[in-house]
DNA sequence: GCCAAGATTTAGTTCGAACTAAAATAACTA
DNA sequence: TAGTTATTTTAGTTCGAACTAAATCTTGGC
């Protein structure tokens, strides 16, 4: 009752813990590596305290760390890293598309109960919405066995001016910007095109749908998006 | 992200916190009142972390506590208390009514997320269900304002041989008592009559249906009834 | 009315997870 | 290559929430 009781599975893991593996994973596979500080600025979390936290984990074998010279996780790790991603954009699509959340507050809800839920609850949720592949905002869920689509794309800031696209996936983190996109008609699966590129890192003219919109270069660096047509070679792969 | 944030209103309540309140408060409202070691019981903590806690949570004005006589909860300490029962009932009858859970495994899921749930995800799960009064077992689910049915009714065990009654409510407390009337087709709504009850404490005789079954007398003090036919003055009030 | 049994509280520990301040190491630049 | 700066780690605290053991209070039975 009062004592903090395993989500569902084998080992017990704390919110904490669960925060910090997913974190190492989210940096891991974006920049490479995770170094103290950045896990600490993720987390809103003196750098002292991931040191910490980091031996600890260490020692329970969900990473390797070699001091001063960062972290990676082991399988153990990414795998707890990865069941809660699942939960939690497995929670994200629930709640839009069953209980009526915007995507711009579907975040901060899914980042608590991803802790409480069990993956009954979890699979239960996903068989409800015919096991979707990705989130609200375009990201993949991981399989329930462990597995996700690694894509590597574009951003909207890298695109040819004139190409044709299709917006996939933004960080689900700042609900201005989500409020924003949707604002303009942007989201996972709208078709989208530069119609011009300011230059010095000046805005850029987009034509979404019927509509043109104009958009600063840090909000286009946010937005990942893929060729329109079939793409040659399918540029992803398991993991 | 690691910080335990507020579910929704103002108080930052941890979840520890919000279990000792609704314990004490179903202590309270069933005996009148609320021992250390009961509450101890309740949450299987030793009574000497009740302590505690009851000094903790008394000199945030959630309860008042005579030392070696008692607690009662305050005002903000029942409020406290009604929120997150109606967080736990509302979150039991979405799981049964939307997500198919059986009623015998909707105790604990409600209780870890009644923790990690805001207040606009149960007001949108409150409102999927066209607002219940009742979850699945048939305990009363408190408004948003706070307030609740508080009925005094009979058991089996009291009701009389002959007499009609409806089966209200049992506790949610044990999956194998909720398996076993819901194998004997015993269900909140559901008629009964005692046929007979044998002397000595002895195993009574239910007509359910069509069908008769026999209980134990431990069972049947589980089990609250109503009088099936209208009754004369309702015997409820507001709290 | 006393006293033993039971309930409650106090005292002192432990653990997870955070913090600050200070020390150690790595990396960059001059 | 050396020195400065930035990053990381260590050391020592704090807080919530649990624990055990010991002390204290209440009360029921005689």
């Amino acid at each position: 009752m009062t004592v903090r009781k395993p989500a569902a599975s084998q080992p017990v893991l704390t919110a904490p813990v669960e925060d910090y593996l997913k974190a190492i994973y989210e940096l891991e596979s974006r920049q490479g590596s995770a170094a103290t500080s950045e896990v600490a600025g993720a987390l809103r979390v003196a750098p002292a305290s991931v040191t910490g936290m980091i031996r600890r984990l260490a020692a329970q074998g969900y990473l390797d760390h070699i001091p001063y010279h960062g972290v990676q996780l082991t399988d153990l790790g990414r795998r707890a890293a990865l069941r809660t991603i699942r939960r939690h954009r497995v929670l994200e699509s629930y709640l839009t598309a069953v209980l009526g959340y915007p995507w711009d507050r579907v975040h901060d809800e899914a980042e608590r109960l991803e802790h409480a839920a069990s993956d009954e609850l979890i699979e239960r949720m996903a068989a409800a919405l015919g096991h979707p592949t990705v989130d609200p905002h375009g990201a993949p869920i991981p399989t329930a066995a462990g597995t996700v689509e690694v894509a590597v794309h574009r951003t909207l800031a890298e695109l040819p001016v004139g190409e044709a696209a299709r917006m996939l996936l933004v960080s689900d983190k700042d609900p201005a910007l989500l409020r924003y996109l949707a604002a303009i008609g942007l989201q996972p699966g709208t078709d989208v095109t530069v119609l011009a590129r300011a230059p010095f890192d000046g805005p850029l003219t987009l034509r979404i749908g019927a509509s043109q919109s104009v958009v600063g270069p840090r909000l286009a660096e946010q937005v990942v998006v893929a060729a329109d047509r079939p793409a040659r070679a399918p540029k992803s792969r398991k993991r």
